[in-house]
DNA sequence: TAGAGTAATTGATGGTGGTCAATTCACATT
DNA sequence: AATGTGAATTGACCACCATCAATTACTCTA
């Protein structure tokens, strides 16, 4: 992980669109332009389930999986993170240690802005302060979400569900409603998101080619053929 | 459910207690005292899911249970708020439609904010934004916790875990090992918040009887015998 | 292009738990 | 005590899915 300076007006500009939007771009400029840069490969990990929260990582590209793991060494992952997000707030703020451990899943820059600065720049600013609370009310109807969706749904209902997310999260070419995306997770790292064995996701995405909904090619590439279909099982 | 004018000071003592310890009474006091102060009995919806919401919700005194329900009309309880608390902020704050419904499960007396004074007198407060975002990544921290635990546990692992929670949140006598709490619930109402049938349920507390780490008394009432094992079982 | 190493698939099997039906229990009312 | 009502339990059955093992498909390197 090399040090660099590279996080910053558009990179300021990306955050206030999606991240915080009713924040001025200028609000994070002048905070970031002051803070490390770091780059990590694949495979890194930014901090352990257990540890003290030091600070919170403004994840500038790439992504990262978070993820907890229980006794018998399952893995569930939690959450992913793609820029532009902020990673390691939750422990953060309730002042509790990090349940989760974060790791990078692509090649990421991340802007760490450490407790003090946080504090003061960050918390400080009523504004800021404004958007965080909607931040985390969104996460948390995302987790109450997941949470219904792991209880009551069967394998296949929830790996509709997260192709439905994949096709509405890609920028979707509208001049035809036969779509193909591209999976960007291997069949492990989907079952530790579906809370699910990779066996299980392989059938299950035989049983939605079986149902004329999908059509898996090479190179983990999948044709939505029937997405209105698969949203139906998705919602169930 | 009529009106009054009841939620004065020693509701706000209990409130800036538990709920936003960082806070000052006099800061809570001075809103609360403004507002309308209305009696529900069980079986009343404070709001439905899909509904607009107007405001929030402080639970002064009584139990709310917050569900979500799916298609085939089972439902979930996401939440289950025990006065002094908050409820009806999620969505609120998030900008969106309620997810859940809010239903009263014993005789309530619920603080009504409207939206306006809730931005005015709430939101503009610093201090209190600050404990907001606390008290969101502490729920968070909890639906995280939930939603593993939905994924991974077994019926029995999750009604164990149900149990230990209601002996931590009761004041225990410290004098001897065994103990005796009293189910708060129906199994239909245990079965919900599980996630899983009243059968199961049944089954499940015979099971832990089975083995010897409780007790079925008439009454709702539970021996815990084990209490050793029944936490050992629950963190798995 | 061959081979090795990893990922993905397929098959067989057993356990967990949901569903439906029948029965028993608890409690209130008369 | 008798009776009625709804909750709780029990039993039988089956669907879903985790597990383990075996096979096939992919990908990278030499």
């Amino acid at each position: 992980m090399k040090n660099n300076k590279d996080c910053q007006k558009h990179d300021c500009h990306a955050f206030t669109k999606t991240l915080f939007k009713d924040l001025f771009v200028d609000d994070l400029c002048g905070i970031f332009k002051h803070n490390i840069v770091n780059t990590y490969e694949r495979g890194n990990v930014l901090f352990y389930a257990g540890n003290q929260p030091l600070g919170i990582y403004f994840l500038c590209k790439g992504q990262v999986n978070i993820y907890r793991a229980d006794q018998m060494g399952r893995r569930q992952i939690v959450r992913v993170a793609k820029a532009p997000d902020m990673v390691g707030y939750r422990a953060f703020l309730s002042g509790e240690l990090y349940a989760a451990t974060a790791e990078i899943m692509s090649e990421a820059q991340v802007c760490f802005v450490d407790r003090r600065t946080f504090e003061a720049d960050f918390l400080s600013n009523p504004r800021f302060l404004r958007s965080l609370t909607s931040y985390l009310a969104r996460r948390l109807g995302e987790a109450e979400d997941k949470e219904v969706s792991m209880s009551r749904s069967t394998v296949e209902e929830r790996l509709a569900r997260y192709l439905v997310k994949i096709i509405d999260a890609a920028p979707v070419s509208k001049t035809t409603s036969v779509t193909t995306i591209k999976l960007p997770a291997s069949r492990s790292e989907l079952a530790d998101f579906l809370a699910t064995t990779p066996e299980s996701v392989s059938r299950s995405l035989n049983a939605l080619t079986g149902r004329k909904l999908i059509k898996l090619l090479k190179k983990n590439e999948i044709v939505i053929i029937d997405g209105h279909r698969l949203r139906f099982l998705a919602n169930r």
